[in-house]
DNA sequence: TGAGTTACGTTTAGATCTAAACGTAACTCA
DNA sequence: TGAGTTACGTTTAGATCTAAACGTAACTCA
């Protein structure tokens, strides 16, 4: 997966007098400067959802990468963590079919069935046969996926907590009011 | 990468009267569920990532998604177009080391090095001995490159921009301040 | 009632990524 | 001046994902 937010064209002449001037000292144009750069190549391009689709990419892989090391550092991976709390979140009896963790997650039935495999593989997760549908698996967890889904959460919920500090709280209200609205309107117009 | 969010226990004791009341048609919680219920499942977790967090995760994916299948039917891939448009928005001459692009699109510089491999095996771009530092190579469009990137640019602009279409002028604006402000912050704090 | 269809989970082939190990060239400095 | 260090790009091993092909069980319906 890469990048989604079409990268940039630069200026066609540079400023040697101010080289990088709204640019980040990595390197990096900000999302505005792309937006700007393409509208100058290719006037009239649409151009509007750049300041939107980029950073929201690169903040999702911050924050990916941020919690798989610490993740890495406790001896889990953040695929066995995501199918676990799936199974968790849905409630008593903690168990859910294939096709519903993988719906749940954006990720595709083979991938999850792989997951299982593993989850089950190291005790975390058990496999029964469904009694709803017609050839539905069960996925239920077991009392130390259960605790280890426990123990996981405060170190990965404090980690994220520090990282969206920057937000005061109206910020963030702001901010995820704007998120959800965006959220249901791309999966009503994505189809997902 | 599995969702950096993390995912929801559900209440305890859910009504059976009104099943999911609160939930998506397809099962999937809301962050602001996936809040609460962790708070009433662990009293005073730090939660107040989650309704940042998760859906900024789940938006870059489905964001990604789209554009795959957009890019898949026109014969490119988001990781070419990526490389090809960050040596874009260099400026010309066109050219960037390895080193400096695997900074400039959050990817590690062995997958940079197997994306030029490939990009140059079908001729989009060549690499050249680099005249600065130690060993530095130089990754530069190739005529075929440069084109590739015109002509795919207005395809995922467009379909992406109709994507955002559900937030007006004003909101788009708000947004994409608020994600900047996040994520100067955020790169502050990871150190990246 | 039995052929066809549908709805699942699993397996396989292939792509791509990360982390770590390498291999070198270019600096540093006693 | 030459051993050690540093800064690169590349290769390799291993993990994981997607898409597509399978294999079945459970429905449908003339």
């Amino acid at each position: 997966m890469a990048d989604p937010a079409l990268d940039v064209p630069a200026p066609d002449v540079p400023e040697p007098g101010a080289p990088g001037s709204s640019e980040d000292p990595r390197g990096v144009h900000s999302a505005a400067d792309i937006a700007t750069a393409w509208q100058r190549e290719r006037p009239g391009a649409p151009t509007e959802s750049i300041e939107i689709v980029t950073p929201i990419w690169w903040l999702g892989k911050l924050f990916a990468d941020d919690r798989d090391r610490a993740l890495r550092a406790a001896g889990i991976d953040a695929a066995t963590l995501d199918l676990l709390s799936v199974i968790r979140r849905s409630g008593p009896p903690y168990a859910l079919s294939t096709r519903e963790i993988a719906c749940r997650t954006l990720v595709t039935a083979g991938a999850i069935s792989q997951r299982v495999a593993r989850a089950e593989r190291d005790g975390l997760v058990v496999r029964r046969p469904g009694t709803t549908g017609r050839r539905s698996v069960l996925v239920c967890l077991t009392a130390e996926g259960h605790a280890l889904i426990e123990r996981s959460v405060d170190t990965v919920l404090g980690r994220e907590a520090r990282l969206v500090r920057g937000l005061s709280d109206q910020e963030r209200t702001v901010l995820a009011g704007l998120l959800v609205k965006l959220m249901a309107d791309v999966r009503r117009r994505t189809g997902r």
